[in-house]
DNA sequence: TTAATAGTGTCTTTCAGACAATATTAT
DNA sequence: ATAATATTGTCTGAAAGACACTATTAA
């Protein structure tokens, strides 16, 4: 039998019916807190619950199932805004009965976005929302271990990658980057020490030769603005404020 | 319609089908080369090709999949020396059109060993065997590209995590230690500061006390033993010899 | 004027990496 | 005896963190 008679033969419908999903973790910063966007579930199971927005992958990539879910739930639609969401695969949750209906195994995908605006009232996405992380509730489904997966990735990856970036507008001051990193890892960060650093580390950022046009609310100079570097991995790293030995 | 009727007229079966595999990436560490564990298709699609042992999901949590196949591709059965291995998610591949037959999604897993033995001739397990990861040619499928994401993950997680110990038997030298670290980086290490910094790394490794029986064989003095210590994290990290800068 | 911020300079401590030295053991 | 290895010590440079200082701007 060729290659190609197996293939005739084959008959995909005698597998048990299991189903894949896409989920996603989009985490954005608002006024120094992280949010997360999350939908009601209008159907059942879990019906009136609150949950990561997410659906059945269809004939595409998975990355591209992330980011069609993504713009359907924003009610950003094709709006360039999704262009500058980073997206990247966080892993996959795959445990018996973690949907009641049947088994499903969804692949988790964690998105970072500047501010973005909030979902389209009369959409799609009418039901979902920005919502800080510290007061996220109960989710629906394994989602609350999802979303822990997702923000420790993220604290995590703020060490190595400029992944700050990601939160940030095209062009960004070093106060701006700080606040990143103050909301994501939950801790103030020493001005002067972190501005030097940032500064230090190779294609972490660039210098427009620009300067804000307005100074902060409080006064003070008014700050440079930078953009993105080159660089995919921090060199060295910017590590957290030492953790308590006690991590390990 | 409360949860409970909507579940009992649910129909799973009006989903187009679609599989989900694990694949295991199984690195150990013989004669200081890191090897990956290889199977040889007998069906098709691919027979005859060389591929990372896997197969379809049952019923069961996504990890005891991973773990099942590599007992059963090893022979190694319910032997003992599999509750060594370290068995962790890597990350999920489901681009249409990686399998000729159906959508497949393959959760792989990635695993790290001490030298185990050949798999058993005769058994299952037959047309599996030990590769060097540098004489691996095409594979099945997108497995290169698994395997190559299996490296680059434990190259990186070699830097800031205790996995090393993982690849080394119960009780070790920190030259069996820093072996390891050579094989993995593909770059000598040198041995002076290797050992200063292992032992000054808290929770890293612990000394049994006892000193090996014998020497290595061109001479030395007995190097003493250490195991595992409790860190599930190195403070500060063993970082790779400088990659370049270009690395960015 | 006052208070807050941007940006830079200095000092101390820690750590990585180069190199050296000594003791020990297989051959 | 010879050569290789284990282990410890020393030195230098990079980098983190604490602290201080100046200039600038909103209110």
């Amino acid at each position: 039998m060729t290659e190609a008679e197996f293939l005739a033969r084959y008959d995909p419908g005698e597998f048990p019916p299991l189903a894949v999903t896409v989920d996603v973790v989009a985490l954005t910063i608002r006024a120094g807190r992280v949010h997360v966007l999350l939908v009601e579930r209008g159907a059942h199971p879990f019906a009136g619950w609150r949950a990561l927005p997410g659906g059945f992958v269809r004939d595409e990539p998975l990355d591209a199932a992330a980011r069609r879910e993504l713009a359907e739930e924003t009610g950003l639609g094709d709006d360039r805004a999704l262009d500058r969401v980073h997206l990247e695969q966080l892993r996959s949750y795959g445990d018996p009965g973690r949907d009641p209906r049947m088994r499903v195994v969804s692949v988790a995908y964690l998105a970072f976005a500047p501010s973005l605006p909030d979902p389209r009232a009369g959409s799609d996405a009418a039901g979902a929302s920005w919502v800080p992380v510290d007061e996220v509730g109960e989710l629906a489904f394994d989602h609350a271990a999802i979303l822990a997966d997702g923000l420790e990735r993220a604290r995590a990856k703020l060490e190595y990658t400029p992944l700050a970036t990601a939160f940030v507008a095209e062009e960004f001051t070093i106060a701006e980057l700080r606040a990143v990193y103050a909301a994501v890892w939950g801790e103030e960060l020493h001005p002067g020490n972190f501005h030097r650093k940032v500064l230090s580390v190779p294609g972490f950022v660039e210098s427009t030769g620009e300067t804000a046009a307005r100074a902060g609310e409080r006064g003070g100079p008014k700050p440079k603005l930078y953009r993105a570097g080159d660089a995919r991995s921090l060199h060295p790293a910017l590590l957290r404020p030492t953790r308590e030995d006690g991590v390990r």
